[in-house]
DNA sequence: CCATTAATTTAGT
DNA sequence: ACTAAATTAATGG
């Protein structure tokens, strides 16, 4: 849902919420972005693309978390990766083709820039330091997922729960302590369990004393035992 | 506006 | 699959 028109004069000059690869941008690079883009809002659970949609507009994400996922046949959802603020969504359906290949939702309230896909093209060509940022961020994106999905594939039930979890600490929340940014379903879907068994797991990773449960919230009490799960699977 | 209740969603077994 | 708990929406004052 678009909650705030009043923020559409943004200025990206002193946006404090830059990329890495905006930072580079000279002035009159980012008054072309600010020309050329729209800053919006929307509340969680709000659906920001629809897998199939054409790529008229790349989304930079401003602050909040984002779920990219896919549907499968029987409709069971497949999250492929959790995006935190400060990344471009959607950047593979860019290069690759021009339809968005995966659908994005908010996980939280969040904040976002629409940058017209053409502007964007067009900073890709003409500044290459620009260009190199974007790709690290492409490929470190696709480095991640890839570990991601070969463990998935490769580990048993608890190791691929302990990998959930090392990923939202190390990766996304950078914490030991964390609150779980939806539901047991979804993190079943993350790493492609039934909810049972995510929660099972869960729980037994609690009875162990290896994390600390309160609904959403979870600390992690033995890192160590976490990591020699993953490896073992 | 607040309080109650109804309905939907989520968690755990 | 079923139950309980929690969250959200609807209703009435």
């Amino acid at each position: 849902m678009i909650s705030d028109y009043s923020t559409k004069v943004n200025s990206c000059r002193d946006c404090r919420e830059k990329s890495c690869a905006a930072a580079i941008l000279h002035v009159k690079e980012l008054d072309l972005i600010r020309e050329n883009s729209r800053a919006t809002s929307f509340k969680k659970g709000d659906i920001l693309v629809h897998a199939g949609s054409m790529t008229s507009h790349i989304i930079y994400l401003k602050s909040g978390l984002v779920k990219e996922y896919v549907k499968g046949t029987n409709d069971k959802e497949q999250i492929l990766q959790i995006v935190c603020k400060f990344t471009y969504l959607g950047l593979p359906s860019l290069f690759g083709d021009r339809v968005n290949h995966y659908s994005y939702a908010a996980l939280t309230d969040v904040t976002v820039c629409y940058i017209d896909v053409n502007i964007f093209n067009q900073l890709i060509r003409d500044n290459g330091n620009f260009a190199y940022e974007i790709l690290i961020s492409v490929s470190r994106d696709s480095l991640n997922n890839f570990h991601r999905f070969m463990s998935q594939s490769q580990k048993k039930i608890y190791g691929r729960v302990a990998d959930a979890i090392i990923y939202f600490s190390k990766i996304i929340f950078e914490k030991e302590s964390f609150e779980l940014p939806f539901t047991r379903q979804e993190f079943a879907d993350l790493i492609g369990l039934s909810r049972e068994s995510a929660t099972r797991v869960l729980t037994k990773f609690n009875d162990d004393g290896i994390l600390s449960i309160d609904g959403r919230n979870i600390v992690i009490l033995n890192p160590e035992m976490l990591i020699q799960i993953s490896k073992h699977g």
